[in-house]
RNA sequence: GCCACCCUAGCUCAGCCGGUAGAGCAGCCGAUUCGUAAUCGGCAGGUGAGGGGUUCAAAUCCCCUGGGUGGCUCCA
């Protein structure tokens, strides 16, 4: 029997093997950290008998797949631990590894568990792992499962079976405990080292509102000590990053129970931040062709019947009544801006057109969901429409996919994207919903970057690409995004002149870049952990003198940094020169501009840099240019 | 909206098993004039999220409401 290597090598067997053995023909260590492989493409265990020629790729602890492995096999650890303690009081549902670490869901109407239980679940789990109980695949019939499963009083792992389109399922067992299971696992629960309950929280189960509300606890795994350590510092490390700390200690913006839930109050600097990105906005749109126009906050309910909002997003939507006549408060800008292109014959000629609005809009989303500026009831995105001719459709999609990828550039940021298909809820028709797929999905693939496919995700009125940006705890949050739309210009009987002197459908796209501005306000902060670059810093200098002997000529600095443009403070009171530097460096201010004697005598001033290093003394006028040398060049 | 947890001065937090509230920072007043991350002293500041209950007695126990946090569902 001959078995084939990744790298190409080939190796005979007398007899049937396991990939263990093959790891072991290759060396001890080795043998020691394959956790399971790849056979003939397929994962499996690293027990699992070859009694055929095959290739097989060894998977060891140090890859990515070994890691989900020893993961999944933690979950499986924890359940067992769970089951142990609590037994009948508890059901399992199901347990899979995630992106740093794994959880478990459990059922129980007796038991609620709490983070204190923690020590405890671990003690267990340390206790099995040292027991060194083989990990054991079983096939067996679905009914003879469904069977051992319901004599168990596991009535979730019966529904899941019920569920199985096999004949057969696997199961894996480790002493007393058995689980419905794809696999792969590790051969042994004594791999399982080090591991770390983090949280409980509660989940649906099968991700349905309709269903029981489940446990669930998080945990993470690592094969060494020190990643765990590491891991859990960089937490601690991400929530000084968080951008409602920062936002607080920054002075930037705030939430008031008294004014309302979700709706941020910009404070001075955190305004002042706002409208810098604002103002970029507006620069960068019309460098790129588009229009700038403002549309009302509320329209009269009966355009909302008309584009589909009323029958498809009502419950996100506010109302009021004015003169006996009903309006609704806008959660999109579409409506106005279609309005612009309908208020006049439009030509071939005159495509496409690219309407511009900072759009304030209000959502009622639900309140468990609120989550600082990055998730708020309301917001303003920097929305566009594009009107255009089927033929431009590409281009245009291109054109917007460039603008997101210098935008992010500008930012530094990486990013993930991700085309959403047709979901349930929807208006259009099925032809309409494959041009516009095909057209996105066309457009992705020629910009070479790696996307995934969210089935169902589109939005009422068509299918759109996601721009997802992470924050500091690498949760992902939609940023840009584009919408394709064949009906809502039906629904409007939008209309160009062709070149054939006939009457023909715009396509219409709706597009945002940085999405909303509070969500990326927000974002900003924890990627630049409030030391906002230079361009965009609410201060960008401030003027200290070393005593009140310079009060003067400092006071006179800031003057001419003020009129120069140059976004200044003053400090000029009787403090140590160290507490002023200590203040300012807390307030993340990119120049500190200390004025002593020197200085005075001179006429210059000192710029200590947020790293600490201090620029070489120079003259005001040279300090202000230099500023303004780094922001034009969005430094 | 659902599940769990949390809510003490402007901010960060302390207060063991119920005996009736405390610190640091910020603020105010005064002194200090001191060159690269905290000068010293004093003063003031709390219907303990709000409401109800248990108790001789509640910040501490129970219930309701509100808000927050972590998730789930939903989404820019």
């Amino acid at each position: 029997m001959i078995i084939e290597l990744p790298d190409g090598q080939k190796k005979e067997f007398p007899a049937a093997v396991t990939p263990l053995d093959v790891a072991r023909s290759l060396g001890e260590r080795l043998a020691r950290e394959t956790v399971a492989a790849r056979i003939d493409g397929k994962l499996a265990d690293a027990t699992t008998p070859i009694s055929q020629d095959a290739k097989v790729e060894l998977i060891t602890l140090s890859s990515p797949e070994g890691l989900d492995v020893y993961r999944h096999s933690a979950a499986h650890l924890m359940a067992h631990a769970v089951k142990d303690l609590y037994g009948d009081e508890v059901q399992v549902t199901i347990g899979p590894a995630i992106e740093n670490g794994f959880y478990y869901d459990f059922f129980s109407e007796k038991h609620t568990f709490t983070p204190e239980e923690f020590d405890k679940i671990e003690a267990r789990m340390a206790e099995l792992a040292a027991a060194d109980l083989p990990i054991n695949r079983e096939v067996m019939g679905r009914e003879q499962a469904m069977e051992l499963f319901r004599g168990m009083g596991e009535n979730f792992k019966v529904e899941l079976i019920r569920d199985l389109p096999d004949e057969t399922v696997s199961l894996y067992r480790q002493g007393a405990f058995v689980d419905l299971c794809r696999g792969p696992h590790l051969p042994s629960t004594r791999f399982l080292k080090v591991f770390k309950l983090t949280s409980v929280a509660g989940a649906y189960w099968r991700g349905s509102e309709k269903n029981a509300m489940l446990q669930r606890i998080y945990a993470t795994a690592f094969p060494d000590k020190k990643e765990l350590k590491a891991y859990l510092a960089r937490l601690e490390e991400a929530k000084k990053r968080d951008h409602r700390k920062l936002g607080k200690e920054l002075d930037l913006f705030s939430f008031s129970e008294e004014a309302g839930v979700g709706l941020p109050i910009w404070h001075p600097k955190g305004a002042l931040l706002r409208m810098l990105l604002e103002d970029f906005e507006r620069k960068e749109h019309l460098k790129r062709g588009y229009d700038i126009v403002l549309g009302p906050q509320i329209l009269r309910t009966e355009l909302w019947m008309k584009s589909g909002h009323y029958n498809n997003y009502r419950e996100n939507m506010y109302f009021t009544e004015i003169d006996e006549q009903s309006y609704g408060i806008k959660p999109m800008n579409c409506l106005a801006h279609m309005l612009i292109y309908r208020s006049r014959m439009r030509s071939y000629r005159d495509l496409p057109l690219r309407f511009f609005e900072l759009g304030t809009v209000h959502r009622h989303e639900k309140s468990g969901v609120l989550h600082g500026l990055l998730r708020v009831r309301e917001f303003t995105q920097d929305d566009a429409h594009i009107f255009c001719t089927p033929d431009q459709l590409n281009d245009e999609i291109l054109g917007v996919l460039r603008f997101v990828r210098d935008v992010m550039a500008i930012f530094g940021f990486q990013y993930e994207m991700e085309i959403s298909t047709r979901p349930e809820k929807s208006i259009g028709s099925d032809e309409d919903w494959e041009r516009a797929t095909e057209a996105l999905m066309k457009a992705l693939e020629s910009t070479g970057q790696p996307f995934e496919i969210n089935a169902g995700d589109g939005a009422f009125y068509g299918p759109k690409i996601d721009v997802k940006l992470k924050d500091a705890l690498d949760r992902r949050w939609q940023c840009a995004t584009i919408q394709c739309d064949f009906t809502l210009p039906e629904r409007f009987d939008l209309t160009f002149v062709g070149k054939d002197g006939e009457k023909h459908r715009p396509v219409m796209l709706h597009r945002v870049i940085l999405g909303a501005i509070e969500r990326f306000v927000g974002v900003l902060i924890e990627h630049f952990e409030g030391k906002f670059p230079l361009w965009l810093a609410p201060v960008q200098a401030t003027v200290m003198n070393v005593t009140d002997n310079q009060a003067d000529y400092a006071g006179k600095v800031f003057e001419t940094l003020r009129a120069a443009g140059i976004r200044a403070e003053k400090d000029l009171r009787n403090e140590k020169l160290s507490f002023k530097i200590r203040e300012a460096q807390q307030a993340k201010v990119p120049y500190m501009l200390v004025i002593g004697d020197q200085e005075m005598a001179a006429g210059t001033v000192t710029a200590r840099m947020r790293d600490g290093k201090n620029l070489p003394s120079m003259g005001v006028a040279e300090f202000c240019s230099l500023v303004r040398g780094e922001c034009e060049a969005y430094k």
